[in-house]
DNA sequence: TAAATATCGATATACTTGTATCGATATTTA
DNA sequence: TAAATATCGATACAAGTATATCGATATTTA
């Protein structure tokens, strides 16, 4: 096996691609022409290594010496991750999560377009929320097969996802991507992709706690070794 | 090494976490005193291996043929990730999605509480959204001195998100939680957690171009072999 | 009471992901 | 032109994570 091992991304490896996309769409209004991954790698706090390694798979070569070909670049993650041509969407739910997704201008620039949305409230239908109209969620099914739309985006309540999941799924939804803080049952032809935000939240307080005990751990070390003791410099002299 | 040979949770643990508390919680209503993990991966869609992984770092031990005491497991966990006592964060960026968060009610329930939030923009500040008072952002140092704040949620654009975040680590804030697409440069003492929808969307894009090839993959191989062939079926007769 | 079932916890194994090394090639500098 | 520097791509290695197996123990059922 000698071109690109695995012709396949990594989880890993896809969510890191629209960090890449968005740098590289900056540097196309400069005139460089290439970039390396030394250079990406530094602006996104990665080593070098993981940004080739995550270019490995696409069907693109860097050179030597010189790095990878912008436009080619982009091209090719777009491709990857389909996000060349843009794919209708559906939301459920303009409470505030739903209204601040639909206000989240640029998910065209990742192939998504939320081209109508849906409540359960007549208080909030008939309305618009940037540009995009509220309609009742019983003319969903209707909408959804007429307009062929694919993607469905959930942000209700907990208690009902699993309901609106359903009728979006015989609606002829295949891929939903879930607000709620639920597991939803769904058939094995429909994908779904959760998103948390108290999993963020957890490694948050995580990784803060280890901090703090990091840095306690540290002063304490500072305190045992006496004031009087030279610490071990490895060789440096001042 | 005999008991529990990791002490310390793995990331992806932590991330299962709060999954874990949200079903335990409901559990605590009904009758039941303890859990099995058998339960709860089919809850969440998990294996029950990797329930008891993840809860085996846990100074907690459960009962063969019976499970986990929902109490101690809830404790645990909550004492693990520090969400017995709330944390105050503060808020700046008070745009669709900092509303949002303002709006999310159960991040009290994640040990954080948004006691105060922030905007440059003064047609947003002297407001109260969601019972939360907005002020000019050049307060932030103070209060955050005042109320010895240690966690802040950036909710505003990519521009300004370094300079924000540089006042709120002037202010003596340790953890970021942030939601503006940009690559933070901090201190070692301070801890990042970024949050970015993209990556969630892109990783729905791919299930879904895998699952519609998956698919056609099928649905191919149901055209080649014939309709006159008798699938192969694995012993089993009707 | 005895057998069947459910469950944990320990160990072992496989897989995925991240990291390191090194030769080959291109560019820049002296 | 020659040397120094930057970079890619292949290979190998290490660490982290998920999965499988199995004995021991508790509960339920006959």
């Amino acid at each position: 096996m000698t071109l690109g091992s695995k012709r396949i991304l990594s989880y890993p490896s896809i969510r890191r691609m629209p960090s890449y996309l968005r740098i590289l769409k900056d540097l196309v209004a400069t005139d460089q022409k290439a970039v390396s991954a030394t250079f990406l790698a530094k602006a996104l706090g990665f080593e070098p290594i993981v940004v080739r390694k995550d270019f490995d798979p696409l069907p693109i070569t860097g050179k030597s010496g010189v790095g990878y070909d912008i436009q080619e670049l982009i091209r090719a993650i777009e491709d990857h991750l389909g996000w060349n041509n843009i794919t209708d969407a559906f939301l459920v739910g303009t409470g505030n999560l739903g209204t601040a997704l639909l206000g989240y201008r640029g998910f065209e620039q990742y192939g998504v377009k939320i081209v109508l949305a849906f409540d359960i409230d007549p208080a909030k239908t008939a309305q618009t929320i940037n540009d995009v109209h509220v309609l009742p969620i019983d003319e969903l099914p209707l909408m959804a097969e007429r307009m062929k739309v694919q993607i469905g985006v959930l942000a209700v309540p907990a208690e009902c996802a699993q309901a609106i999941a359903d009728k979006m799924i015989l609606a002829g939804i295949r891929g939903i991507w879930n607000f709620a803080p639920v597991k939803l049952v769904v058939p094995e032809n429909v994908v779904v992709q959760n998103e948390d935000l108290a999993e963020g939240l957890a490694v948050l307080s995580v990784k803060l706690d280890r901090s703090k005990a990091k840095a306690i751990h540290a002063s304490l070390e500072e305190v045992s070794r006496a004031p009087e003791d030279v610490p071990p410099d490895t060789g440096k002299v001042f």
